[in-house]
DNA sequence: ATAATAGAGATAGGTGTTCC
DNA sequence: GGAACACCTATCTCTATTAT
């Protein structure tokens, strides 16, 4: 979430713990949050804790898990995660060299880093090379954005529309008869970018096979995204000390995630150790498959080895290998 | 059909660069 | 030396495709 949401997000925590304690809400913050959500929220949570005795803002994030806090009788406390959220899922992107930053992997390569020794940017610019009728205002080499403008450029001559697969588009113009010379040297070469990314997706993951993992940052990580810790940011601030915390509020049952949807005010609640329940913590790893374009958290022993995270390596805009490189992670349904 | 996943588009905000 | 601009990354959101 970038900076200029915090303000609201925040402002309307603090209106929701307000609203919830009955109290006079606050005009400054009813004039920068969104009232009607905090409304809903603290509806919410007033119905789902009919023993609270007060709910308080966590306050500085870095302190505290959870962006509010029921407390109730007898001095037990619910810590929630509040997500304002535009559609469902509870889905993180993230940067694509996070498994390495965040040491899942120790002494492994970065991703980012891994392509530039493989010499993957100038093979890739080799075979955009091949086509020669672009048009004069592609931005020369020296431009990252080079790359971009070239491979638009062949999404154009193949006339792919908005949302479609760009390889299976390739294809199409490749099986089609009526097909122009200068259309099937653009899908030929789209098709063997696509190639060369998959290759290159492979030999990393064999690169990350090879590398020793840390089992407890591995641990920490899947903890956190399923318990609603989505943005870099986010994991950076809870990811070195957090774990026991966190273990503990799942095992006391003390940790909820709430998402508001921001156009309709529905509230959904999920509890993350239901979503983890029968998990038993050990041989915790990250799995990478020989192939496949995306590895998995597992954890458990074998015969009880379950699956905590899905992680996709993939690239956003154009096509796979040309903008944006990235990681999707899914939470599988429990 | 529906759920899961892969792929794609948009954009905020940061950073570097240019120009006065 | 700072405004204006260009560029880039991370992430939010949505859609198409594939699996069940």
């Amino acid at each position: 979430m970038g900076k200029h949401e915090r303000g609201w997000v925040e402002a309307t925590e603090k209106l929701t713990a307000q609203l919830a304690n009955d109290a006079e809400p606050d005009g400054d913050l009813e004039a920068e949050g969104r009232p009607d959500l905090a409304e809903a929220l603290a509806d919410r949570i007033r119905a789902d804790f009919p023993d609270r005795t007060a709910v308080r803002h966590a306050g500085n994030s870095y302190d505290s898990l959870g962006d509010l806090i029921v407390e109730s009788d007898g001095g037990s406390e619910t810590f929630l995660e509040a997500k304002f959220v535009a559609s469902g899922g509870t889905r993180a992107n993230l940067g694509q060299d996070t498994l390495t930053q965040f040491e899942l992997f120790e002494d492994a390569t970065a991703w980012s880093d891994f392509r530039e020794e493989i010499g993957f940017p100038e093979d890739r610019q080799a075979l955009l090379q091949e086509f020669d009728d672009y048009p004069d205002d592609v931005r020369d080499w020296s431009y990252k954005s080079a790359v971009y403008d070239r491979a638009k450029h062949l999404k154009n001559v193949l006339d792919v529309s908005r949302g479609q697969n760009t390889g299976s588009r390739a294809d199409e113009v490749l099986a089609d008869p009526d097909a122009t010379e200068t259309e099937r040297e653009a899908a030929r070469i789209v098709n063997a970018i696509l190639e060369l990314d998959r290759e290159e997706k492979l030999a990393y993951f064999d690169h990350l096979r090879e590398a020793e993992q840390n089992p407890r940052n591995v641990e920490t990580f899947a903890h956190l995204i399923v318990c609603g810790y989505h943005t870099a940011d986010a994991l950076r601030e809870h990811f070195d000390t957090d774990l026991d915390e966190i273990k503990r509020l799942l095992e006391n049952d003390s940790y909820r995630l709430y998402e508001v949807d921001k156009n309709s005010g529905t509230v959904s609640v999920e509890n993350p150790s239901e979503l983890l329940a029968g998990f038993e913590w050990a041989d915790t790893r990250v799995e990478i498959p020989e192939d496949g374009t995306s590895v998995s958290v597992v954890t458990g022993p074998p015969g009880n080895r379950r699956r905590v995270l899905n992680i996709a390596y993939n690239w956003k805009n154009k096509f796979q290998g040309i903008q944006t490189p990235s990681m999707n992670v899914f939470v599988p349904e429990a």
